[in-house]
DNA sequence: TCGGTGGTACTACCTGAGTAGTCCTATCGC
DNA sequence: GCGATAGGACTACTCAGGTAGTACCACCGA
């Protein structure tokens, strides 16, 4: 089980609406995401239903309509998601992503100093452990 | 300009062969990818061409065969894919990505330590600059 | 009871990745 | 010169994401 969780650029934006919200029906998350209408509701009814065959989302009925929620955790995606890119592109070395990241894009000091100390945190935890 | 190479499993395998070598016919690249025979020749032949389309690589003809190279480095690939799912999971925030990646991941203590290396190196190259 | 309305179900279409069979042709060995 | 063969061209199909029109149904108000 744990299917890779593999989600498109306008799934995660639904799904990511359900994790803020804890549920929310279809019209709820169309609204969140189009206040000014860009998508036609049903295209995230369908988008919903997809994602619910695909296992990420379950709904509940509430009077006549669906109450969406999701199924998997955010930090459960996003590990799937980071860590497939990671062995694409990277072989699985997390290290190699890093660097890429930090000599790639551009970090600016303020980010290093705080991405160092992140570090040192975990570093303590390794060793209490 | 800079499209948004998005590359697939077996794209990015095809072209990760291209990269190493500079250049590959069909055949190099089928082999290369599948020794057992795996995969058709002709899917690697039509993946070539898809990906050619799409401007990722370009080809020469020695004698009777195409010769494909890659347009785009491993670099620009990478920078735009890792781009993109930064900005797809965390909002564009790249600190919040390495941050996903040392506490969710299993990174052990000499990994962070290099880390800190890079890091360390990285404030002096900016401090240089 | 009948029509309007809100909301889901169904269906269909497009695009791109992945997969591969078949066709066509140029060249090589005999 | 001719048939075998290698290798690209063409075509087609499946699957998933994204998009949306239309159908259908339950309920509410007149």
């Amino acid at each position: 089980m744990s299917r890779s969780h593999h989600l498109g650029e306008l799934q995660l934006a639904i799904i990511r609406i359900l994790w803020e919200r804890g549920e929310a029906t279809v019209a709820q998350v169309h609204q969140a995401l189009h206040p000014d209408g860009g998508r036609a509701l049903t295209t995230i009814a369908t988008m919903l239903k997809k994602m619910e065959k695909k296992g990420v989302v379950k709904h509940r009925v509430d009077g006549r309509q669906f109450v969406y929620a999701a199924t998997v955790s955010e930090s459960q995606v996003k590990r799937t998601m980071v860590s497939d890119l990671t062995k694409r592109l990277f072989q699985g070395d997390v290290t190699a992503l890093v660097h890429h990241l930090i000599s790639e894009k551009n970090v600016d000091a303020s980010e290093l100093a705080q991405l160092k100390r992140l570090i040192a945190q975990q570093e303590k935890r390794k060793k209490e452990r």
